[in-house]
DNA sequence: ATTATATCGTGAAATGTATCACGATATAAA
DNA sequence: TTTATATCGTGATACATTTCACGATATAAT
């Protein structure tokens, strides 16, 4: 039957509730979007945001924005809009980005080094303690501030700094089996770059970043639009 | 009021009716896995996939698969599943795969590099005309195939060779400005990786590979889930 | 002080998407 | 040949998300 992974049972009654536990998935994404919007609002010098210009910011409805930000409890003042500290503190609480999150890296190809070298997750408070190839040729190489280590280090790493998250920049081929090793060292987190979706047990969350479904999308709508011209043509 | 990109009236009565016309989102996003998982069962030797296979490696429901396959026309047998090759084939018509996009790619940074080197995306059918930087001391480096080339030969290359895709890879600033740039060249799908959400006209394609909100996302579960484990362990 | 209005907040309705329940059918087994 | 069964196909139903409609309120203008 196949139950999903993580599923939760809500108590009926919960004096405890806490906002974050249910967020639906669209909202979510939203709220990451809200989130760095106003961190730009904010270096701008912008104090307020309002539901209308992020709603035209994201292409979404204002009211969706509204409800969005009522669910996590941001409220704003009419005329004005919502505090743009308010989001950015409110969401990095519900986001979990306020505390600072360890990470291994695995594979330094192309998307790893990538991916080292970016100090942009840093404002997520994500924090890569080592990156690992089984290359042994790019082993002891330099990637920005990090020096490659061997696979055999990986697992006194996870260990020793009690790692929850890995990010896997491997080939396809190796992406499972690693992530099955990886669980198996009490990595609670994966974020995949290989273009597979990755299978792990419940309770052990997966990000797929699997960017060739981004071009897939992206051609489809490409041609899609480009029919409805010729189309259009034809017809009228 | 805000109309969406792109929206489409659906003629009621339409003889031509092409499938893809109106595929929802998250059954597009399917399709394109369906395809992922098709060519590698199709290496592995394997005729044929069934709905509940391909439900059990993505984690979906089995006739949600089926629905999805009835919806573009592809039919299967029972006690048989579906042909590998029919997938793979009415899924790379659909999807738009089966034709060759040209492609310009501007940023030669981490991720513009990266995805320069890889190889993967050919079988989607993209093909990178040529890739641009601004920053001139990246100008005539060699990047995997290609020589990076400066932003002034931009123009003509998308002239030239009709260029309707751009891979965007440069820095958050300056993402809208060379977007609104691509577009007045004649861009009609961007690829976009800088972590904003970008703005476009009627009919133009964007895809916001915003990979930032992939790591928000992946830190607010695994924060749920520990909470949800320490409330368990107190609760009980 | 009064009025105007931009904006928030939210229940109700509409729309979109996933699941259930069950009949049909092709292959394998008896 | 007959029976059993894995799998497909699909209408009906349930669930999730968005949009609509409208009242409330804080600020700015008069
Ligand atoms: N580069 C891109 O633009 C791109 C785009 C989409 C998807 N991807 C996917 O991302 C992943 C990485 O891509 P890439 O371009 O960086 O590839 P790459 O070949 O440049 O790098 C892969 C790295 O992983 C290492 N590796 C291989 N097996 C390993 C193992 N078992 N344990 C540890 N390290 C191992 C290799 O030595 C190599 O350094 C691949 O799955 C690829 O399909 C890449
Ligand atoms: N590297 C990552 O892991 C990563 C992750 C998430 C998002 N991103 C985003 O992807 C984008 C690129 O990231 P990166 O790490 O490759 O950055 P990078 O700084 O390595 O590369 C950016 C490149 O763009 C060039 N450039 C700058 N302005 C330009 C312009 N106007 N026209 C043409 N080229 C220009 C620069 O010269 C540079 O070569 C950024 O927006 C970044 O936020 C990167």
């Amino acid at each position: 039957m196949m139950r999903k992974a993580g599923a939760k049972r809500v108590s009926g009654e919960d004096r405890t509730r806490i906002p974050w536990s249910n967020i639906p998935k669209p909202s979510l994404e939203r709220l990451a979007q809200y989130h760095q919007i106003a961190i730009r609002a904010g270096e701008d010098g912008n104090e307020n945001l309002s539901s209308v210009s992020l709603s035209e910011i994201l292409g979404v409805d204002e009211t969706l924005v509204r409800k969005d930000m009522a669910s996590v409890g941001i409220v704003g003042k009419p005329r004005v809009g919502y505090s743009t500290g308010q989001i950015i503190n409110k969401l990095e609480e519900i986001l979990g980005l306020s505390q600072h999150t360890d990470a291994v890296l695995i594979g330094c190809g192309g998307i790893g080094s990538a991916l080292l070298r970016y100090p942009g997750f840093r404002k997520y408070g994500l924090r890569i303690s080592a990156a690992f190839d089984a290359d042994f040729a790019k082993v002891n190489q330099r990637v920005g501030d990090y020096v490659i280590l061997p696979m055999e280090k990986c697992r006194s790493v996870i260990n020793t700094f009690r790692v929850k998250v890995a990010i896997l920049a491997v080939p396809a081929d190796a992406a499972q089996e690693m992530a099955d090793w990886l669980v198996r060292r009490g990595v609670q987190a994966i974020w995949n770059f290989a273009p597979i979706h990755l299978r792990v047990p419940a309770g052990i969350v997966v990000r797929n970043e699997n960017l060739a479904l981004g071009l897939a999308d992206l051609i489809h709508h490409l041609r899609r639009n480009n029919m409805e011209k010729e189309d259009g043509a034809r017809t009228r």
